[in-house]
DNA sequence: GCTATTTTAGGAACACGTTCCGAAAGTAGC
DNA sequence: GCTACTTTCGGAACGTGTTCCTAAAATAGC
């Protein structure tokens, strides 16, 4: 939605701060406007922009306040009366990213809609390597620009297509993104260690030396965990997750497990 | 660290550094000991229930390095010498958390176990709330007490009760894991808002002006977007997941959906 | 008792996100 | 021109995790 594109309180009686470029266009800082008080020097496109200069230059990580400011030109605090914090700069460049990304066909048949459409969603925030950063901000998919909101709408259309209420529907969202939020966070931690440190030595070797009386099948996995868990099996456990939501979605009663209703 | 001035590899005679608490006992500091250098003043397990201590009073949000040195009254940067760093004395302090639980009764039934099972894991880490900040650092799983790995054996067993192979059960914890990291970590985010600011408001409604025309079934939802994502679902969820992926394990090849193996 | 060696202690410093608050730079009314 | 008022700017400061480097305290060999 656009409505976040202002982070002002909402207050003044022209809330027009849409038309995003503000004042000062990208490069020329323009003369006045009709607004009162002192005149910003920056805008936010100026800092969307100095922000993506800045990770390709030198990498996602030295994207920081104080270099994006140095980048500007401008004081470091000053960069709050444009953003409410780090976070929110963060899902303001992400959303730009989505956007440019093209969506994908998406299947008529619902299963593979849905399929299609968190596949795309988890390719798109695993693509994005601090995306981790922000992937469990409150309320993440309100934030969302609508042009991504399509990810979720699909989602929720097919299952609205195989039947289920939209109570339901929005659970199997949310489900689906429990898991893809769980996914992309660990993967992107444990990609982290590039350098073979002593600490994932010790972990590989870790699981072969267990008590097999005790935990007989992590005994029988023993050191070959590490490389069962580094395959990427996202698509395939998703499949399976829709499959067993469908089934229980359509089936009013517990099918055949003990009751118990909650 | 020290290894390398050798030239044998895991050269010292005496390898076991892990026998926790050290020297100094948790009160006193204790005489001297076989081994050469300046003797510590603090232990591990002084250390851990310091942290317990300052956690039971002022609460975890103020577990910070320095207040934890203060508390122990010894410089922050000393702390450095017992501990990695303070994911790692987290990861202490939920084992520790973990090892005090009592385990539940296991089902018989594998899909039951599993439930049951990874339920426990949830709740354990849900009533932990700090737990989110390390919920995600490489190969957790392998940094857990090997009195806790029941939850992850008693998955890996009920998976093989079902049929599937070592490879296909760990599939299944992880699938089951990143579900479970997701719906934690997300619902430790959204309950960070205990004060009403008017981000969530914006966002409450921000679902309800949605173009009906491009997304309908979000538009049909609306304003109850936030009342249905604040349900807690996971059971259910995990249940439904459970079926899918066994319902998966058990057909070699793909049932009736589009075939694309990969 | 001396020196060498080994181990721990901890102050100084860094970069980070963020908040506070006074200064600066405009407009509006007179 | 002057005084209000409004809005933005940005330096100082706080608390954080963490690293560097030097001092201190023990043992081992002489």
């Amino acid at each position: 939605m656009n409505s976040k594109a202002e982070g002002r309180p909402v207050s003044p009686p022209r809330t027009a701060t849409r038309h995003d470029g503000g004042m000062p266009g990208p490069s020329a800082p323009l003369a006045s406007h009709g607004r009162t008080g002192r005149p910003p020097v920056t805008s936010r496109t100026q800092i969307l922009s100095a922000a993506r200069r800045l990770i390709d230059r030198d990498g996602w990580e030295k994207l920081t306040i104080r270099r994006l400011a140095a980048e500007l030109g401008i004081g470091a605090t000053t960069l709050y009366h444009h953003i409410q914090n780090k976070e929110d700069l963060l899902v303001l460049l992400l959303n730009h990213y989505i956007d440019q990304l093209e969506r994908p066909d998406l299947p008529s048949d619902p299963q593979e809609r849905i399929v299609t459409a968190a596949t795309a969603m988890h390719d798109a925030l695993a693509g994005w390597p601090w995306a981790a950063e922000i992937l469990t901000v409150d309320g993440f998919v309100g934030l969302l620009d609508e042009t991504a909101l399509w990810m979720v709408e699909a989602i929720l259309s097919g299952a609205a297509d195989r039947g289920c209420t939209p109570e339901q529907g929005v659970e199997v969202f949310r489900s689906i993104w429990y898991y893809t939020v769980g996914e992309i966070l660990v993967r992107a931690h444990s990609d982290d260690r590039q350098d073979g440190d002593e600490r994932a030595l010790a972990r590989e070797t870790s699981f072969s030396s267990l008590d097999a009386s005790q935990v007989p099948c992590l005994a029988a996995i023993g050191s070959r965990w590490a490389a069962l868990a580094a395959r990427d099996t996202y698509r395939q456990g998703l499949r399976a997750f829709v499959d067993g939501l469908f089934e229980q979605a359509s089936a009013p009663y517990p099918t055949r497990r003990s009751a118990s209703p909650r």
